[in-house]
DNA sequence: CGCTGTGTTGACAGGTCTCAATATAAGTGG
DNA sequence: CCACTTATATTGAGACCTGTCAACACAGCG
């Protein structure tokens, strides 16, 4: 397995360090939010939501997780865990705990610091949500969060086009984005009427992907070099 | 200087890795978004807001910093900087470059570990933040940013009570909450109607933060015990 | 085949925004 | 220290976006 941008050797390493993968199916909670939690997880495979329940009932999802993503690192600093992390697909994951998680920042910081590194990358996609949330309308808050996910995707995948299989349902696009799964559903059926985007159960079609981004008002992030030697 | 849990010594080689202190004043521009960016900062002194600029216009505050918080820290992964970093107050930095933080991870694997945990509540802080501006009302969000700043304070001046100095304007609270100054306004009366608050230009005094911290709808975040061995 | 989760639509209510005006405080230069 | 300018705060009226409530359609699943 390629694991960010380490060589081999360190994949090996990670891969010896990491407890056996784990595979959960469509709707388990890998874990809960209020709970102790030892140890992190680098998502192998799947979708995962992280997300916070409210007193009053109300969810908020606080990131939508594909393979690479590292899950549950909030509980590296806290007594109990902030997010419940739960498996939209069948997910398989390699499991980390904090005593692994700090033995590589004594042993192997190479890997430690491309772990943190790709922390570092989910917290501007957080940032850029809240950006999104905080001061967009509806409509640009969904063509946000799309072009953020395709983007991700591309990474991996460049000839992926257009096409956007997204696992989740309208619901969860609501709890991510801060609206109700009603108007969710008034702006998806908004953006397809002005043809910018097509939507079916499980998966969207960008039109214009130029287009939505201007639209989106959030700006294409593009990473730096990694591991500064 | 005290950082974080390092011992002495550790704070020590910490301090001959920064480069000299840096002062700025009161809307000084420490750093801007969209530029590149080769260092991060320990915020020693004052207060600074990082903040995004939107093409139409309006501005999301991403965070509120005080003392001992990392700026800057999404420059690490990033060609150009996400946020501009502005002081509020009269301010006094570190200055760590990029390449002196990756030299940490290589020969004082403790720090490297402990900016990596203080990032890390950073992260936390975000995500409440997020869920407080997704999935609650005006009132509420005001309220849970009047605790996390009040709970940040507490950590180093626990007899502060209820007082809470704020030298942000409501336009900036506005901007970190997702709504208008003049809604913010609205609240700030509201609140002080309720007798939960009292306001003046500048601060804010918290009349009782446990019907505070229940009406916010979020929980207090306890930390961590760091550095596990 | 019924059940449950998900998606879709309509009417209405409500929270927040916009626009406009004024008041108050802070900062600046004489 | 005062006069002027600018930034910040405050208040009102109306519009608009989004939420609430209700009903129904459709799909997946046991």
């Amino acid at each position: 397995m390629q694991i960010f941008n380490l060589d081999e050797a360190e994949c090996t390493r990670f891969e010896h360090a990491c407890g056996p993968r784990l595979l959960f199916g469509r709707h388990d909670i890998i874990h809960e939010e209020g709970k102790q939690s030892d140890s992190i997880y680098l998502l192998a495979g799947g979708w995962v939501t992280s997300s916070m329940l409210l007193p009053d009932g109300e969810r908020q999802i606080v990131s939508i997780h594909l393979p690479g993503d590292l899950l549950g690192m909030s509980g590296t600093v806290l007594a109990l865990a902030a997010e419940t992390l739960t498996a939209v697909t069948a997910v398989e994951v390699f499991r980390i705990s904090h005593i692994d998680l700090f033995s590589f920042y004594r042993e192997h910081s190479r890997l430690a610091a491309a772990l943190f590194l790709q922390d570092q990358k989910q917290s501007v996609a957080l940032i850029d949500r809240l950006a999104a949330v905080g001061r967009t309308s509806s409509a640009r808050r969904l063509t946000s969060l799309l072009l953020n996910i395709h983007d991700r995707i591309a990474l991996t995948q460049p000839d992926n086009g257009a096409i956007l299989e997204l696992p989740v349902t309208q619901v969860d696009l609501a709890d991510a984005l801060g609206m109700t799964p009603i108007h969710m559903n008034r702006v998806i059926k908004e953006l397809k009427a002005a043809n910018l985007i097509d939507y079916s159960r499980g998966g969207f079609r960008l039109n214009d992907v130029q287009k939505l981004r201007t639209f989106s008002l959030l700006p294409n992030r593009n990473w730096a070099e990694h591991l500064p030697t």
